[in-house]
DNA sequence: AGAAAGATGCCCT
DNA sequence: GGGCATCTTTCTT
């Protein structure tokens, strides 16, 4: 099988080095492997987004640097991994030299490695495999990615995480990649920074931009009038 | 010190 | 389709 992946060099950091725009659609295809004592989990990459810093009102960066995004200011080729929702991890790949502040989420992926254990991870999900990776907090899940992994620089050989070249098929160019909104943000939705492998069923299903909705103790007079309220 | 929101996923109706 | 779980970070008194 696939033994490959242990003995793969990782993506050069000059390949983290590039505007995040461009990182991003670079990054379809390619492999995210992570390394524990329980064994090795691989996906190729299907769907991500692309987040600036100081210019991107939906980025973590977008406040100027914190304690929780430090890594997003480093250099690149590291993982940014957050905590959210109280139960949920996902992991960035910083862009961009030192200083600057963008990185791409790595939202969905197809296991090429480790599916057994990736599965025990996740037992909610399907037969098929098709649900292990799909979503940015599936994805780490069966990967067993945590906040222990904040920082890690995915461009060594001997890190626990890294990033590799996806393998070329045979007598076929790029894939096909589409783009549209990102998911989940309710500011600066009109940037179509989200890229996936176009007909990858492991890519997550898109869900429009709708704003978390408070639900209201009291009704308020006025609203009688169809007007959607938020 | 306290509160509110959050780059979500799961289960139930 | 919608509510809920669950907690960290950050902003506000």
């Amino acid at each position: 099988m696939g033994s490959w992946i242990a003995g793969s060099s990782p993506l050069p950091r000059e390949f983290f080095d590039r505007p995040a725009l461009t990182v991003a659609q670079q990054l379809l295809g390619c492999v995210l492997a992570h390394e524990t004592a329980d064994g090795l989990v691989a996906v190729t990459l299907t769907e991500v987004e692309a987040y600036e810093g100081a210019a991107d009102p939906a980025s973590h960066a977008y406040r100027g640097r914190t304690a929780r995004n430090a890594v997003m200011f480093g250099p690149p080729g590291h993982a940014y991994v957050y905590f959210t929702y109280g139960m949920h991890f996902c992991v960035n790949l910083v862009c961009l030299p030192e200083g600057t502040a963008s990185a791409v989420l790595l939202r969905a992926g197809r296991v090429i490695e480790g599916e057994g254990l990736a599965a025990g991870r996740r037992p909610v999900a399907g037969p098929g495999g098709r649900d292990l990776a799909r979503g940015p907090a599936r994805l780490c899940q069966a990967l067993g990615i945590d906040r222990s992994r904040d920082g890690a620089d995915v461009c060594d050989r001997g890190s626990p995480l890294r990033v590799l070249a996806g393998p070329r098929p045979q007598g076929q160019g790029r894939p096909t990649v589409s783009q549209g909104p990102r998911v989940g943000v309710n500011s600066a939705a009109e940037r179509p920074w989200r890229f996936w492998l176009a007909g990858d069923p492991t890519v997550s299903v898109y869900r429009p931009h709708v704003p978390r909705v408070r639900t209201k103790p009291v009704s308020s007079p006025g609203a009688g009038d169809g007007t959607m309220q938020r």
